[in-house]
DNA sequence: GGAGGTAGTGAGTGTACGGTCACTCATATG
DNA sequence: CATATGAGTGACCGTACACTCACTACCTCC
């Protein structure tokens, strides 16, 4: 917080910003250190001197990625028109689709549901939920349902991106994506 | 359809079953064929001989594992107390929590999401959405935007499962659980 | 200028896995 | 019996990748 980094720790955070984006193409498993490392213009040994493995990156990025998140519904809530709860809700879901329009932060998360098997990106993913579930609860003051409802329509958003709904030109794919911030 | 079976299309779609359990649990990079080969008492290299490679094996569960969702959907729907269309819609959501209560169905379509920058997974997923969305919205006769509900509490189903949200003593994990259909 | 620490790398090692191939075994048919 | 066909396998190959280690380049402070 208050401490001065030093350039391993800077280092550090450049490799995990090129974590997201490798990772976020790939996945956790389909992507090699390697990847990582010439996206950070690194050698790959030194992405092992920086960071035990490639889990403990692989988390790393997540952690980021959450943060991340986060900050954008920060600002959305914060330039909510209404502040009603329903109006902060709204302005922190379009904030988050806004966001996730370059995909990366949305595929890490997708990609981190399906290694969840691995217990530290589980860990990873409950702290990273509780987070965002708390903050959206407690900033926009809603009831319950209405924030189980953020989070579902969220998750229908990576749904949407994943399958590629948004060039379908059909009924059901309409359907789905009613109402859904475009990335205009 | 009228066919009689040769016993290596019997074989393929015992492989086919257990290519739904192997890649449920560890998805499709991280799921040899080797592991799908055993799981089905069978040689490694058989398993290209029935199909051409793994893209097509995971591909083949994938549908699979669609076919059983609008199976039970159906059966849901059929057994519904009130056939209003919420009341229809209420017990397909209902078959499909009772459904994935095992984990496999729900699991292989999260890693298949994972998997979406393979061409053949992405249409495949496509494929499957598809259909359970018209499904969803014809059987029942609910109106657009209810389906959308369907759809993302769906989803929100698998994001709960994912992260392990069940055995969480916490209030977001309760709000975000709540009113979904326990594996009593 | 040299001693010691920190940033950074090239070249490897072991292993796991997708895919292939040459083969065996069982059955069926004439 | 001879032969053909399809089920099923063991052994192998090439490659990709996580991770290691011995090494160099540089910086700083005396």
């Amino acid at each position: 917080m208050g401490k001065v980094l030093s350039t391993a720790e800077v280092r550090r955070e450049t490799v995990v910003a090129s974590a997201i984006r490798a990772f976020s193409r790939s996945g956790y498993l389909g992507t090699p250190i390697a990847k990582v490392a010439e996206e950070a213009r690194i050698s790959t040994a030194y992405v092992f001197k920086l960071f035990p493995g490639k889990e403990a990156l692989f988390v790393a990025a997540l952690e980021r990625c959450f943060e991340l998140v986060l900050e954008a519904l920060e600002a959305g809530a914060a330039g909510a028109t209404e502040q009603t709860p329903e109006g902060v809700l709204d302005a922190m879901g379009d904030a988050y689709a806004h966001l996730i329009a370059d995909r990366d932060l949305l595929m890490l998360q997708v990609h981190a549901q399906s290694a969840s098997d691995v217990p530290e990106v589980r860990q990873a993913l409950q702290r990273g939920l509780a987070r965002v579930t708390e903050f959206a609860a407690s900033r926009s003051g809603a009831d319950d349902s209405s924030v189980q409802r953020f989070i579902a329509y969220g998750q229908l958003c990576h749904l949407i991106v994943t399958v590629g709904v948004e060039n379908i030109d059909s009924n059901w794919a309409r359907l789905l994506s009613e109402g859904i911030t475009h990335p205009a």
